[in-house]
DNA sequence: TAATTCACG
DNA sequence: ACGTACGTGAATTAC
């Protein structure tokens, strides 16, 4: 490649927009508060292009403003597209700057995309000899590859560039020259730039046919081997299938000049680029172009941003500059000999803290066999153990570690935690003594970020470990269970992530400190971390036959249901499609004439909107009622008894501890804290969650009101604290103030308004979401809204204040001093902002009832594992704890429950437990 | 894979 | 002019 001439020719939109929404869930903002998130991508892209592709010639093709010769054609041409974000338009300026002060040039043609130019600017460097290079995500650029002339694809995801020449492209699309690509995008239509293609041929179909017809052409030359819908599309779309083409085709006949010379690329103009980067803070790319490094101890993500939360430096899929395991020095012993389990036991045994991780056959810890662990206690040294197949062996093995793990002096450190305690307790390993859990703990201290130990490493680190695909494959077909993989592979992937884990630790420990959240890490989450473990390992019994004897007659009901249905339309559709409901609802029955659409402009069909066209016409009844029964089935009563661990019996759901940004927890696999309650036919499924045997009960204990008990405490509101205090019904009392009539005489009307409106505080009313629930006028709800705040005053100066608090400060916080960080506070876009400013509202509400809970029930397992009681703790959910009670103990688990939920802190209001209990979860509430 | 819908607190 | 109450997870359809 050295001696030959090589022009790389950049699509500027298309890689901005990667780069923007690369960013998009941790942005990177700079003191000024610009998003810099695109122009630091794309200039990323781009420095690794010229860093590793060494190209004499490289030139950015943008896209002008306003219309293009396609809109001339046809004018819905990339209509529908979304708005171009305001940070994107913001960012370009900087770009072309950018570009100025690299020397690079810029090409724009008004009438002509981006692709046109390239397409253009390409085919003439070839025939001067250059070997040319479309650096762009977009697949469209494939019908310009020749023989000198190739894609520069970045990959979707994970790291790296794709080169498609002509043998790739042939072999990505099946087909035999790249520019029947253009008859693939003509049959296959693009959503995103409104080019319609043919209805019912997606990808898929597209590539079929044109493998095998060669090109629309010959299609229509053999248009009776076509047969049935297909056939007939195709020749009523005809029209438009040619119209696509011409869309999809990329014009090589831009007026523009190709001069060579313009295109060398050449030294900066580091006048103009240093004060640029300057002012955009990229410090850390100054060092690039010969600067000096900025502060070199600095951890390379931690600089230049708005609320001291760190930034992705580098983003999946655009360059890939970190360390890996391959640049750093490390020690990594295998540990599979009797002296060496002895002398690492003896020398954990020693250590204050020490990381570890495990490795296993697979996700869920209950089924999961253990395959190795490895252990750190040093930066750069790590140690891997690999434990053999089958349980008595690996029995023997695990063994040398038992008393390390269980020791209760020291302090173990590892990523997820849970699933490793959970994988230990089945080789009856108890893990004792503190813990640190580091996703735990990222989740805590750098709120809302993702805290997978991947993008922690990249961040803090500035290191990317070994990916588990790397060693297993991807997920699907043939995924290797991690005990095939190679022993010497296994140990330095093993080992580094223990390695990792220990460094992001020392990386976390002093940020939690900053923060003040030491306790509610220490005292709360850890805790709550072996709590879990505990309750997620128990498992709760279920009623398999109960839920298929149900299953059959919601089977029945369907079936009639959708007979009925289809009838009443006198047409067959799928009746689970909310298209093809929309289709028949508002095209074929006609049954309203202003139909609502959703964003990608299907009609809208979901409950709220077929609730107000009930009266129109009776099948509307009949689909709401099979939509809710068909959910039922398929979510719930098929689904759970899929889930029942054959060893256990029971249902094992994964909380995640790590995953909702105001501090709840969530469930998966199955998600138990969805089950259905609110109407009669899914109350049914609650009755199959029994209790283990007939000697145990159900006992169900929820907090009455918390969130709203909090608003009374945080806004020291001194009518909603008296009321609260003196045990009213808080709706009714809300409602005769608001209506200004004595408690006696609000109406069930009256009443359910103001609760509504009590809901809705908490989460940062609006006049037209209280509208939207209430089924009233706007006016009529602003009144209701004004007369909240006449009403509770302090109510509305706590929300003007926390709104005032994220303003300043960035974030939020719990009265236990959990944050959540809110960027968008100050966003110039009003619907952006309007959502920032009722997450302030919220997350303090939530947040703390989630760290109140969380507390409850750290006190009750811990009285429960003091007095040695065989009563377990098995649900949570969110104000609700669901406990499996032995009958002898009923009265004792009774009262430490209560106590435990309604004195897991002081506030200014009473907090009230209700409890039922019965053989099920149905008869509990 | 995204969009839609709907289950819960 | 636009798009709206807070926080989740799962199943499904259709691209």
């Amino acid at each position: 490649m050295s001696d030959k001439k090589t022009l790389f020719l950049l699509d500027a939109y298309a890689l901005i927009y990667r780069a923007y929404y690369a960013f998009i869930r941790a942005p990177r903002i700079n003191s000024k508060k610009l998003n810099t998130s695109a122009i630091y991508g794309f200039t990323n892209s781009l420095l690794e292009v010229l860093q590793k592709e060494n190209p004499t010639h490289l030139a950015v093709a943008f896209d002008p403003a306003g219309p293009t010769f396609r809109h001339e054609m046809y004018e819905p041409y990339k209509a529908q597209r979304e708005a171009t974000p305001e940070d994107i338009k913001l960012a370009v300026p900087y770009i072309k700057q950018l570009l100025d002060a690299l020397n690079i040039p810029v090409l724009e043609v008004m009438g002509y995309e981006a692709d046109d130019v390239v397409g253009t600017v390409a085919l003439m460097a070839e025939k001067a000899g250059f070997e040319v290079y479309m650096m762009t995500p977009d697949k469209d650029y494939a019908q310009l590859v020749s023989d000198h002339v190739k894609m520069y694809k970045p990959r979707s995801k994970g790291g790296g560039m794709d080169i498609l020449g002509i043998p790739e492209v042939q072999e990505k699309f099946g087909i035999e020259e790249p520019d029947q690509v253009i008859d693939i995008l003509a049959l296959q239509g693009d959503a995103a730039d409104n080019i319609p293609g043919c209805p019912g041929i997606g990808e898929k179909g597209a590539k079929d046919i044109i493998s095998k017809y060669k090109s629309i052409k010959g299609i229509y030359e053999k248009i009776d081997e076509f047969k049935g819908k297909r056939k007939e599309n195709l020749i009523n779309f005809k029209e438009q299938i040619e119209l696509s083409y011409t869309l999809a085709t990329i014009s090589r006949k831009v007026p523009i000049e190709f001069n060579e010379e313009d295109l060398k690329v050449c030294e900066p103009d580091k006048d103009k680029l240093f004060p640029l980067l300057e002012e955009l803070e990229f410090k850390s790319m100054m060092p690039r172009f010969g600067a000096p490094a900025p502060t070199p101890a600095a951890a390379p993500a931690m600089q230049g941003d708005l609320f001291g939360q760190p930034q992705v430096t580098e983003t999946p899929g655009i360059t890939s500059t970190f360390k890996t395991i391959n640049d750093v020095d490390h020690t990594y012993y295998l540990v599979d000999n009797e002296q060496a389990y002895a002398s690492l036991a003896a020398e954990l045994s020693v250590q204050k803290e020490y990381c570890f991780d495990t490795e296993t056959t697979g996700l869920d810890a209950i089924s999961a066999e253990l395959v190795g662990i490895s252990f750190s206690w040093k930066e750069h040294e790590s140690y891997y153990v690999p434990i053999p197949e089958g349980k008595d062996k690996a029995q023997e093995i695990i063994n040398r570690f038992k008393l390390v793990l269980e020791d209760k002096k020291i302090l173990k450190i590892g990523q997820n935690l849970k699933y490793d305690i959970l994988v230990l307790k089945k080789y009856d390993i108890n893990v004792k003594g503190q813990i640190f859990d580091t996703m735990v703990a990222h989740h805590l201290a750098l709120p809302g970020l993702k805290s997978s130990m991947d993008f922690m490493a990249e961040t803090y680190l500035g290191y990317s470990p070994v990916k588990i695909e790397e060693l297993i494959g991807k997920k699907g077909k043939n995924q290797l269970s991690f005990r095939q993989v190679e022993i010497e592979k296994a140990k330095e992937y093993a080992a580094e992530d223990a390695d990792i884990t220990l460094q992001l630790k020392k990386f976390l420990e002093p940020k939690l400190k900053e923060s003040g959240l030491e306790d509610l890490f220490y005292q709360t989450e850890m805790p709550l971390l072996l709590v879990l473990a505990e309750m997620e390992a128990t498992g709760v019994k279920l009623d398999v036959d109960e839920l298929n004897a149900f299953a059959i007659k919601l089977k029945e009901r369907i079936v009639t249901l959708e007979k009925d249905i289809l009838e009443i339309a006198g047409k067959e559709f799928n009746i689970a499609s909310p298209k093809q409901v929309g289709e028949i609802l508002f095209e074929h029955l006609k049954i309203d004439a202003k139909a609502k659409k959703t964003k990608s402009g299907q009609y809208s069909t979901n409950e709220e909107t077929l609730n107000k066209l009930k009266g129109k016409h009776e099948i509307v009844d009949k689909i709401l009622d099979y939509r809710g029964l068909k959910k039922l089935l398929s979510t719930y009563v098929e689904a759970l008894p899929a889930l029942v661990n054959p060893q256990t019996g029971r249902i094992h759901t994964t909380y995640n501890q790590a995953m909702v940004v105001t501090g709840r927890l969530s469930s998966t696999n199955p998600n138990l804290q969805n089950i259905p309650i609110r109407d009669e036919d899914g109350r049914e499924i609650r009755k199959a969650f029994i209790t283990s045997d007939a000697e145990h009960v159900f006992l169900s204990a929820d907090y009455s009101q918390v969130e709203l008990r909090l608003m009374a405490h945080l806004s020291q509101d001194e009518h909603l604290l008296r009321a609260f205090n003196n045990g009213e019904d808080i709706h009714a009392a809300t409602a005769a103030k608001i209506y200004k009539v004595p408690l006696e005489e609000v109406s069930a009307d009256m009443r359910r308004k103001a609760k509504t409106a009590n809901f809705g505080i908490i989460y940062g009313i609006s006049a037209f979401g209280l509208a939207e629930r209430l089924n009233i006028s706007r006016s009529e709800a602003k009144e209701l809204i004004d007369g909240y705040f006449e009403n509770f005053p302090q109510v509305k100066e706590y929300m003007d204040k926390s709104i005032e608090i994220a303003r300043d400060k960035g974030y939020v916080q719990t009265v236990f001093g959990r944050k959540r960080n809110l960027p968008d506070i100050n966003s110039r876009n009003g619907v952006v902002r309007g959502m920032a400013e009722r997450n302030a509202i919220n997350a303090p509400i939530q947040g703390t009832a989630a760290d109140i809970i969380k507390m409850a029930m750290v006190t009750i397992q811990k009285e429960l594992d003091e007095q040695q009681l065989k009563s377990k703790m098995i649900l949570q959910v969110h104000d609700e704890l669901n406990f499996d009670v032995d009958k002898n103990e009923l009265d004792q688990i009774k009262e430490i429950v209560k106590k435990g939920m309604e004195n897991a802190c002081e506030l200014s209001v009473p907090l009230s437990v209700d409890m039922g209990i019965g053989s099920n979860w149905h008869e509990a509430h």
